[in-house]
This record gives C-alpha cells, sequence and structure tokens, in this order.
DNA sequence: AATAAGTGTTAACGACTTGTTAAACTTAAA
DNA sequence: TTTAAGTTTAACAAGTCGTTAACACTTATT
C-alpha cells in the first residue's frame, strides 16, 4: 500500500514537479499552496508523511508543524524551503520538524529522506474498536465478541465491518465498498461482497436490533437500534 | 539514562569539539579515529546512534556504515562529512545512512537532528529481561532459561521474541515485524520471519501456555497463559 | 404476468499463506 | 583458508480463505 503525503508549496511550478516526481515514485500525494487549505487537508484525512515549504500564503510552514504535531506525534515532518540560515533550521526543528531540505534540492535526495522516515515510522494503523449493539469488535485482535462467544474475523471480514460501521448512518454504495476494500469493480468482485455480506449478516444474527439492508441497486447500510 | 554515541572522525581537533558538545549536552560519546577501531568498538558494545565522517583511515564512513546496519537495522546512522556532491550523499543514503550534514554545520543543528532519531528509535528494548510463562528472558545474555535449560538466542531470535513481548497483547503485523527488524519487507524476508516463529516455538514448546498464534493474512501475536 | 436484473446463500475449487526441515549462502573468527 | 555460527532461500506439506459457480429468491420494469 502506497504512502499518502501531504505536499505544501505554493510554488506551482515547483509543487507539481514535485508532486509528478513523488507520484511516479507510487506515493499518493496530495497537494496544497497555502498553509489554511494543508490545515483542512490535515484534519480531513490521514497522512502517512508531511513535506512543508516554510513560506506559504495563509499560514506559514512552522506554525502549520506546530499544530500538525500537536494532532499527530508521530508523523514525519519534512521542511523543503530555500531558507538556509540556522535560525531557520532551527525553528524548524523547534516547530516539530524531522528533517530541514535546503532548496535546491535534488530529487533523488528527497526520496531517500522520505524513505529514511516512512521506514522509522511505526505502521500504528486502523486498530479501531466500537461496540455494535450488544456486539464488541476488537481491531486490534481482530474479533467479534458477543456473550455467546468469540468469533476471530478474517481481515477482509473485518474490511467490510469497520467501513460499513464507519458509514452506519448512511448508504455506502456498492462501487464504494468495493473500490474501497477490493480496489477496483467488477461483476465478480461484487459477487464476492454479497458473500461477505452474506457472512457478516451470520456473525451478527444474534442481536437482531443489527441489520445490513440492501437498498437494491445501490448498495448497504449498517443499521443498529 | 543518556545515549550512547559513537563518533568516528579522523581530524582531531573536530573529532574533539564535537565529542566535547555532546557531552555536554549529556550524551556518553566514544570517539575513534578510524574505521577499524569504529568497527570493533561497534562490535563491542551496544550505541544508541552513529555519527560517522566519510573519509576515514582503514575503511571508509560508506562500508562502516553497511556493515553497521546489516548487524542492527533500527541504529541510526548520521553522515557528517565535507563531501557534499549529490553523489555522495545518494552513496551514503544506499549505505543505510539516516541523515548526511555537509560540513561545515552547526552544532545546534547536529543536536536537533540527533534528538530527531532518538526520539525515533525505541530505546526500550535494547537489554530487557522479561518471564514469559514458566520462562525466563535475559536480555543481558539473550538467554531463554527454563527448568530444563538454558538455550542462549542469537540476535534476530532475540529481537523478535522481544518485539512478540512487547506486543503480546495485540496481532502484530508481519509487515510491521519486517520493517522492525529487518527494516524492509519483501517475499523471502516474510519466508525468514516464519522460520524465525518456527524456531521460537520450538524454544517456547515446554510451557503449553504460551502460544505464537498466527493470523491468517495479518500476523503473529504472543499468547501467555 | 412475464422478463430481466439484483441479491442471498452454500459449497467446492484453487490460489495463496504458513509450518517445517534442510540446504545454500554469508560473515566473522580461528 | 578453514571452520563455525547465523541467516536466507528452497522445497514440500498442510492449512486457510476468497472467488466463483450454481441455484433460489426478490425487486424492478415492461
Amino acid at each position: 500500500m502506497s504512502a499518502k503525503i501531504l505536499l505544501v508549496e505554493d510554488d506551482p511550478g515547483l509543487g507539481f514537479v514535485i508532486k509528478d516526481n513523488l507520484t511516479h515514485k507510487q506515493y499518493d500525494v496530495t497537494l496544497c499552496t497555502d498553509g489554511e487549505q494543508a490545515h483542512r487537508q490535515f484534519l480531513d484525512q490521514s497522512f502517512d508523511l508531511c513535506i512543508l515549504d516554510v513560506m506559504l500564503p495563509k499560514k506559514d510552514g512552522f506554525s502549520l508543524a506546530q499544530s500538525f504535531r500537536s494532532k499527530n506525534q508521530n508523523i514525519p515532518i519534512l521542511f523543503v524551503t530555500a531558507k538556509g540560515l540556522i535560525e531557520d533550521k532551527i525553528a524548524g526543528f523547534e516547530s516539530g520538524g524531522d528533517d530541514y531540505i535546503v532548496k535546491p534540492f535534488s530529487m533523488e535526495e528527497l526520496f531517500y529522506r522520505i524513505e529514511v522516515f516512512l521506514r522509522r515510522t511505526s505502521t500504528q494503523e486502523n486498530e479501531m474498536s466500537f461496540s455494535i449493539g450488544t456486539y464488541q469488535f476488537d481491531g486490534k485482535n481482530i474479533t467479534l465478541s458477543h456473550k455467546n462467544g468469540i468469533k476471530t474475523l478474517t481481515q477482509k471480514e473485518a474490511e467490510v465491518l469497520k467501513l460499513l460501521y464507519n458509514n452506519k448512518d448512511r448508504v455506502l454504495k456498492r462501487e464504494e465498498i468495493l473500490k474501497s476494500i477490493w480496489g477496483d469493480d467488477d461483476y465478480f468482485m461484487g459477487r464476492s461482497l454479497d458473500v461477505f455480506i452474506s457472512k457478516l449478516r451470520k456473525y451478527l444474527k444474534h442481536d437482531s436490533s443489527i441489520q445490513i439492508v440492501n437498498y437494491h441497486g445501490v448498495g448497504f447500510r449498517l443499521e443498529v437500534g
């Protein structure tokens, strides 16, 4: 799975070049051209790494780094900037940055520095836990427990269940589920999804207030209570 | 506890200045002036971080980094050198380095960069001891003892065991284990991990309350009792 | 009502993952 | 250079899970 990178660079030319290069290296890059936009994106999605310019419209890189860091202790933050003075570097590290690369730099060097931090960041992924009706899902153990007993789900069963749970107040389109979990959408994958829905219904049948409802021709919705 | 740093710098003046500055920052610094000496020190003691010059007598910094890296996937390696060409930087990262600082640099910047990597390296694992069921693991001697006898583990066996123990409340993903111990993740490393799991199971078989449980397609979990 | 398309469910097949042993390879030490 | 220890790769057996096919049933459309 490719790493999600938030790139914040106000020079459209350079921003495009960096994004293009990183995309070719299979990273999933989101480019923002000002600080506020970047801040919104950060709150909205979960990224694996950030690359920030220092001088940015609306909200500068240092204060951006500070607010990112206060939200997430772990995410690597790399500054990429023309300001090469030692005081700027210090400010960069003080604001929670992990690296400070001075322009002009080579793409190669940027790749290597990104890799260093991605390698060193633990993949503390979606280990969410939640309860549905009288059931309890434990993401650390991938189990679904009920007073009758514990069932260890498979990875895919867990993924479908988590996705349904995260969207339990709305209808999830078949296409959305397939794109999100299978990565693509064809007839047979659709049938496969039906099989999983069938399995999940079986696992959840001891609580009749839980229903995975089909919306004919559209998708599914998890309804509780 | 202060971090142990291996500093390799052949210029006696600069070596002394850096060592002195780092010592004032409460680091425990070992200074070597040539590559072979550094290599012996590395095998002899366990350091938390290395700072290497590139041009060194007897064994250059790049090949030094390679042999350090092959012994220890986790230790941060920082190059500090006058060679600022992009090819040299690439060679530095290729040989397993984590950062590449070009002389002249400020001490402040070096401190910050050291802190970045110390913060991101889990130091807990080094010489920890613990008991699993009726077994006792001694991190100092990397031995696993039981009433039947004592087995001296290899470095890697011990690392896998420690990682499993530190995460015994959850399923460790294969990818996490591989990234943490092997530093990367490919098919053969995965098979290698399976071999180590198999060995550890054999070592731990005298206490049936200890189980290394596989979660198909996900990873492993150490279960005790 | 007839037809077509979508869905529910089960089970078998096949692809992939894992367990284990042993051989091949690598590296450091003698 | 040989030896020994440790790790990776190969090979095969065993197990697991996702996909697919098949068929029954439901919903929409004509």
